[in-house]
Order: structure tokens, then C-alpha cells, then sequence
DNA sequence: GGTATTTTAGTTGTTTATACCATAACTATT
DNA sequence: AATAGTTATGGTATAAACAACTAAAATACC
């Protein structure tokens, strides 16, 4: 199919050849295993061309009727059983070229990502294994070269992830309902690194801040001293909104 | 046109209606006129349909061979003769029904718009008229009511603003090459109100942090004593990158 | 000269981050 | 039973930072 000389509104008397997009979603999902103290990042084994045989963010193409929202949370769905995740858009990567699909002469057609950033809790993380040629979740050092500008993508994604992680609370999205701040310190430091506070001082600041219920009920069965059980409470948090839960 | 069905490479024996796209790019611009204490934004009156007569924001569909921040680079100039700015990709609005122009039952055509923040300087802004039924900086209070969703476009820029002001030398880019303190502190005032510092501690912040050099230069001809001169010095702002400027 | 205006340079009290430590409560080992 | 190991918890001291406020300096205008 030939591009079609088309008219733009702001040049209604000179035809200028608008671009034609069909519109992808990729994802760049990431979870904690706390067992391992390991970041990880969803990846997908590419079975067709181009880049067929290369790992991959999960990605699909919007369908007809179907929001960008919608088809993150398709592609997820399709990859993962999963009922706890955080789900947000990240960055559109459009230029021409990022595709080669595009035809670099007949400019037929153009191929754009609308890129999204979600977590989900690992432990109830299942892989959905059918007719893929290869799905597993990767820790985020050891990735490697990913089709398209994929990299880029994830390299953005880790850094919303940071941030976020910084000033929301999307750690309680991914952790238990009730949890002690020894898991969320853990949390904590498998993202960002050992470059925060000290244990002492961020269960003081959270402790603080007060979004975090005491349960009253306690941990059993552990290594040493039996640890308080909290659970986040979504109210108390409004005054926190624009507070740091960490300092980098 | 009626809508070809389509494979997704996902499942490749089901045949699925993929969604073809115009893709369009709309830019919230911003404006500080200092001497008014107006935090302006940038709308242009429709002159065809859909919306013809509304105002909305200045935004052009995407050619062919052609970046989004290319689209948005090209609609600004079309609108505005600057050489100082600040431009960023805002957010991916793509939902379908977000245009009239796709039909809800054809399924034909979709809009998205890839929405762009800029932030010029309003001193050698110099709107262009030519053609358009109308162009014009609108005080964000006083905005009415715009074309398809971009009064939601409009809010998630002024977010985007507000937050850029408070962690990026997004400043700088509009005041002019020299500056004083109180130009700085001016500029901040406006956008964000009068919710942070007041002026002393304000400047004590900005001086400590250490990238503003002192040009040794005064300012002549003002009301009060003359003020330095400072310079923003990009090299040593380094080290602040994760720094607040202001505390909102 | 006096006053208004604006910039500049502080001071002070309070809060906050950071580093570090002591103890409590449990488990595992000898 | 005693001891060591482990994790949780509750501190303290110090330095830094924020907020509110005061005062002085340098100009313009009357």
C-alpha cells in the first residue's frame, strides 16, 4: 500500500504526506524476589521476524476499541497470572527507524511504543508458558541485548521504578497485605542499593510518617526476635504524598 | 475505508482487528511574563472541525519520516518565532473516543496525541498570526473550556510543570542569560504561588546549593540597591541534579 | 537630608537526617 | 543450662537544614 498524499489542518492547501501508525504497547514489568534479594525484569523470546529469536520486552499491538491502558494490561494478563501489580505509562518511543517494519523509502507505515512501567508481587507471579518460545523473568544486571530499542526502554523503566519507589507507595502493592519493616527494608534495598538509611533510621521515618498500622499480631518461626506485623493504610498516607519515604 | 483484519503476532492463527492510527502531537506551552506576574499558556483557535471556533492547544498530526519531538519542535515554531526553551514529552493520549473524527462503529481511524510541555521565554516570544482564526496566551486561571480532552492535557502539563520547577533548572532556560536573584525568585513565585520560602531564605538555599556564579555585574536604574548578576553555572548544578530547589 | 525600596547578610529556635549503640526476644548450638 | 547468633526495637548525640525574623547596605525619589 502506497502512503496517500493527505491534507494537515494547519496547511489546508498543501498536501503534506501524514505518517501512519499502527500503535504498540511495551512493558517493562518488574518484580522483587525477597527470597534472593534480586530485581528482576519480565522478558519475552521474539518468535517472528524481525528480531525473531532475541529476547524482548512483552509487547502487543492496540486493537480496535481498545485503550493503551487496556492493551498494557492485555499483554500483562497474557504473560503473567497475576492479581497485585502497579500499572502506569512510561514514555512514547516514536521515531522513525526504531522499527524495520518501516520501509525507509515508501514510509508506509510507522511503528510507535507506547512504552508502560508495572510491578507485580513475584510470589504470586505465574508465567504463562504457551506456544512462546521463551518467557522468564531476568535479573535486571544480567539482561541482555534486547530487540528494537528495547534497552532504552528498560533503562527508562528502572529509573521510574526508583523514583517512584522513592516518593509512592508502590512497595505495598507488591508486598503482603500485613508485612514487618524488616520485608520492606529488604524491598527497599534490592531496588535502590545499599545508598540509604540504615535500617534503625528508616524504620524510624516510617514509623513516623504514620501511615503504617501496627496489627498488634507478630511473626513466628523466624531466625531472632519476633517482628511486629504492619499493614499500609491508603488514608494516612494522603498528608505523606509529597514526602520522600527514603533520601537517596 | 473499511478496517482490513489483521494478525497479532501473539496469536497468529486468530485473525485480530488491529487499530490504524493518525498519531498527533499537542503541546502545552508555557509562558511567565514576569513583569504581570502571569503564568501563561498557549491556545489557538480551531478553524476547521471537529471543535471549529474552540480554542485548544497548538498540535499538528505527525508527517511521514518524522520524530514526535520533531512534530513538536515544528508546531511550536509554526506558532511562536522563540530561540529559548525547555521541551519535554509529556503523556500518550490514545483512548479511542478520544477524537469524533473515528467513528464508533467503523472502527476506521484512531487519534492519538503524544502531548509535549514546553517552556518558553515570554520576552522574545513572538506569536505568529498568520492564517489562524486566532492565537493566544491565556493566564492558566482564565482558560476556558478547549477542544476534545485538553483541559486534562492542560492539568497534567501544569503537574509536570510545577514538579520540573521544584527539581530541574528548567528556570534557567527562560531567564535571560544574566539574572538577579530576585528575577529567580520572581519567576518561581509566580507558577508555584506563594506556598515555599520567602525571599531570604530562598536566596540563602540557591546560593549554598552553588551554581549560580556571580558575574560581579550590578544591576542599574532600579528602584531599591542594585542587585548582582548571576549566571547559571550548568557544570556545578551536577551534583544537585536530586536536590530540591524550593520546598513547595 | 529624609524616606521608601530593594538587596544583602545575618541570628535564632526548631526540626530533621545520620551515625552509632544498647537492649530485647527469639533460635540454634554446645 | 549456658552461650552464641540473629533479628527487632528503641534509643542518643551530633551535625545539618529549614523557618521565621531582624538588621544593615545601597540606591532612587522627594
Amino acid at each position: 500500500m502506497s502512503a496517500k498524499l493527505q491534507r494537515t489542518s494547519d496547511h489546508p492547501l498543501s498536501p503534506v504526506p501524514l505518517a501512519d501508525f499502527k500503535v504498540g504497547v511495551d512493558n517493562v514489568i518488574f518484580s522483587v524476589d525477597t527470597q534472593q534479594n534480586r530485581l528482576l525484569v519480565l522478558v519475552v523470546m521474539r518468535p517472528d521476524t524481525p528480531f525473531a529469536g532475541y529476547w524482548s520486552l512483552p509487547g502487543t499491538l492496540v486493537r480496535q476499541g481498545e485503550s493503551l491502558e487496556d492493551a498494557a494490561y492485555r499483554v500483562l494478563a497474557e504473560k503473567i497470572r497475576v492479581n497485585t501489580l502497579y500499572l502506569e505509562q512510561l514514555y512514547t518511543f516514536g521515531g522513525p527507524d526504531r522499527d524495520p517494519r518501516e520501509s525507509p523509502t515508501a514510509f508506509d507505515v510507522r511503528y510507535l511504543s507506547v512504552s508502560h512501567f508495572a510491578l507485580v508481587r513475584f510470589e504470586d507471579a505465574e508465567l504463562i508458558a504457551d506456544g512462546v518460545s521463551g518467557i522468564a523473568w531476568y535479573p535486571l544486571a544480567q539482561v541482555p541485548q534486547l530487540a528494537f530499542d528495547h534497552n532504552e526502554i528498560l533503562a527508562y523503566g528502572y529509573r521510574r521504578l526508583r523514583n517512584k519507589l522513592e516518593y509512592s507507595p508502590i512497595a505495598f502493592d507488591v508486598l503482603p497485605e500485613v508485612f514487618t519493616l524488616g520485608d520492606l527494608y529488604q524491598l527497599y534495598v534490592t531496588v535502590l542499593g545499599e545508598g540509604f538509611s540504615d535500617y534503625s533510621n528508616f524504620r524510624a521515618r516510617l514509623l513516623k510518617l504514620g501511615f503504617l498500622q501496627d496489627t498488634g499480631c507478630k511473626t513466628s518461626r523466624g531466625a531472632g526476635r519476633p517482628a511486629s506485623l504492619y499493614r499500609f493504610d491508603a488514608d494516612a498516607f494522603e498528608p505523606c504524598k509529597d514526602k520522600p519515604m527514603v533520601f537517596i
